[in-house]
DNA sequence: ATAGGGTTAG
């Protein structure tokens, strides 16, 4: 029985009362609201709802009212509740065509202008329909831009584009790509309590992998529980997640227990074959070596019925290749490649190649590895920055230092970007052969490219600068970086104590300035301590004083000149209204421009901007959710001076 | 022209 969405009340067994065909409002506000704190929460997330002003109607939304009021008498609907989706056959003439355009930007590659187009179409008379927004998440969250992601959605939201089970897909995707699992969790919850869209087989299959990659089993067998609930069928590659997760906490028990589980609901027939590599690690868990191969030739042996995919192979390849069984993976991947046909029949896949260059790696057998990764543009498969990142660290770890830049090279030639990740691997292991310089350029070029290091990785960068004596050198990535991370007390601390220790105290005096000129910036007690301290040393300490009471005297003045233009600022306000010309069309830089801008117009230079025009009523949860998430892209390393996993790069 | 045919790892 498949349960539509009104149903999701069922889990109120509780209450027993069958309710048929009430608004759901009305029976959430009556049996829900007091029951938890979050239901409570939820039907005010309703109210404000209730209350948010939509943005204007587009001429499209127009239209479809007047329809709606031709046609004959419906049973009247509620207006509050969240709006069902546009379908696909919304998407004809102007709106197809824009929809035609974004993906054109799209398959250019030119995502900030395809987001741009799509922001700027929402309030003109063509309105982008959800299948061209989700078009542009999609590729957003393929080149992990996740804030833009982020920020598009919270656009399309606010502007009261309802979005399909597509749209949520890729918001769950992106959480817990972001390692956002709870935040994940909690759009879940929002989904599955308020919209009227019912989640997909697919949407549990991105909950179910995130949960288990974020080490969070428990949850990812929930959602296996609640995918039935729904009168979803049971799914082995659901299954096949929640088994690997077992076998990644050494859970044997519960990687049989999820087959047994499987099979049963299958009615004893499991022909999908993704979950077999699991099972097999299930026995060689169990140190079961005989019921593992017997496992292997039932399912990828001649007579087996069982369908093999490209993935459901590289689960056993893994098998095998982890255990002890290496010579049997590269005789299975042998067999895999020559079954190989495309386009009737995919045996292999880029995820064939790593694992075995993995395997090989694992042996020692390096020059094999980089053979193998190499053979894949043979079977028409291309490696993309995690197979070269994976293989460059292999290099890296093992001392193949020019091997690992000779695939780095390679990622250049076939057009495979790097990553924050290629870049530390590559400066750390710079590093650790003492070639500073180089580990430095690497640095340089990440940054140059507009990536994200983090500050553990800056941490490290200065650290070896300071260390070869290059404190010059240390001081201008910190000039760099100062204004592209949040730092924290230790690594200031640590720039400072370079500079006084080779006798540049004028230019720790030169860094406290920009700090206290830094709002984001927090020159704490310690750190002034810190700074005394240094200046003690020869005598200095008033100078410390001497600058923070000149930078109050400054600051106050600052302030007293701001005052006085604001009132100047309302003074020609004033006289602008009552002439009856916005203050805008002189293009004026004063304050009474922005005031009043923003208090009626749409302001088109306000891209990053939701589109609310009163400026208000927006859905404030769904704003706080999103911003409640740092997305952190690049916590690659372990943290030297701090904690990696904390956010450090300044918000958007 | 849309939920999936998945994947390996840090």
């Amino acid at each position: 029985m498949a349960l539509s969405k009104p149903t999701f009340l069922t889990h109120l067994k509780t209450l027993a009362k069958p309710h048929h065909r009430s608004p759901p409002s009305f029976i959430t506000l009556r049996c829900l609201s007091f029951n938890t704190p979050e239901e409570a929460a939820a039907e005010r997330r309703r109210r404000k709802r209730r209350l948010r002003i939509e943005p204007p109607l587009s001429s499209a939304q127009r239209s479809q009212q007047q329809a709606q009021q031709m046609s004959p008498p419906k049973p009247i609907q509620n207006p509050n509740a969240p709006k069902v989706p546009e379908p696909v056959t919304v998407l004809t003439g102007n709106r197809l065509n824009l929809h035609n355009k974004i993906l054109k930007l799209i398959r250019e590659n030119d995502l900030d202008e395809a987001a741009l187009y799509t922001r700027h179409s929402v309030y003109s008379n063509c309105r982008p329909a959800i299948y061209t927004v989700n078009a542009v998440l999609n590729a957003q969250l393929r080149q992990s831009k996740y804030a833009d992601l982020l920020s598009l959605h919270r656009f399309i939201t606010l502007a009261g584009i309802a979005p399909n089970v597509i749209t949520h897909n890729l918001i769950f995707q992106t959480y817990l790509d972001c390692k956002k699992p709870d935040t994940a969790l909690e759009h879940y919850k929002q989904f599955t309590n308020e919209s009227p869209v019912n989640p997909s087989p697919t949407t549990y299959r991105i909950l179910a992998k995130g949960l288990v990659d974020n080490g969070k089993l428990e949850k990812a067998l929930e959602m296996k529980e609640e995918m039935a609930e729904k009168g979803l069928a049971p799914d082995p590659v659901v299954y096949s997640y929640l088994m690997l997760g077992c076998a990644r906490s050494g859970d044997s028990d519960g990687i049989f227990k999820l087959f047994e589980e499987l099979k049963e609901k299958k009615d004893g027939v499991l022909e999908d074959g993704v979950v077999y590599g699991s099972l097999m690690k299930g026995y060689f868990m169990r140190g079961m070596d005989k019921e593992a191969m017997e496992c292997y030739e039932e399912t990828c042996g001649d007579n087996s019925k069982v369908k093999m995919s490209a993935v459901a192979y590289n689960y056993v390849l893994d098998a095998l290749s982890k255990n002890g069984k290496f010579d049997e993976a590269l005789r299975l991947f042998d067999r895999m490649k020559n079954e190989h046909s495309p386009p009737r029949r995919f045996a292999v896949n880029l995820g064939s190649f790593n694992v075995i260059a993995d395997g090989y790696c694992a042996e020692g057998k390096f020059k094999e590895a980089m053979e193998v990764f190499r053979l894949m543009g043979d079977y028409r498969c291309s490696p993309d920055t995690l197979s070269f990142n994976n293989l460059i660290d292999q290099f890296c770890q093992n001392g193949l230092l020019a091997e690992a830049e000779e695939l780095y090279g390679d990622m250049g030639d076939k057009g495979v970007s790097p990553d924050e990740y290629t870049y530390v691997l590559l400066m750390d292991a710079c590093f650790k052969m003492k070639r500073i310089d180089d580990g430095a350029s690497y640095f340089r070029k990440m940054v140059e490219l507009g990536l994200r290091p983090n500050l553990a990785v800056y941490n490290r960068l200065v650290d070896e600068l300071v260390k070869v004596g290059k404190v010059e050198e240390a001081k201008s990535f910190y000039d760099t970086m100062v204004k592209k991370l949040k730092m924290n007390d230790a690594s200031y601390k640590f720039m400072m104590k370079a500079l006084s220790d080779v006798g540049k105290l004028d230019e720790v005096l030169k860094m406290v300035d920009e700090m206290l000129d830094d709002e984001s910036a927090d020159f704490s007690e310690e750190l002034q301590e810190f700074v005394k301290d240094e200046l003690r040393k020869v005598g200095r300490e008033d100078d410390l004083t001497k600058l923070m009471e000149e930078k109050e005297r400054l600051k106050a003045e600052a302030k007293a000149r701001e005052i006085e233009a604001a009132e100047a600022a309302k003074r020609s306000a004033k006289a602008a209204v009552s002439s009856l010309l916005p203050s805008k069309l002189f293009g004026n830089k004063d304050e009474s421009q922005s005031t009043m801008a923003s208090e009626s117009t749409i302001d088109s230079s306000s891209g990053g901007e939701a589109p609310v025009q009163d400026g208000s009523q927006g859905p404030i949860e769904e704003a706080t959710v999103i911003e409640s998430v740092a997305v952190d892209t690049n916590s690659t390393s372990e943290a030297t001076v701090a904690d990696s996993n904390a956010v450090d790069t300044k918000p958007f």
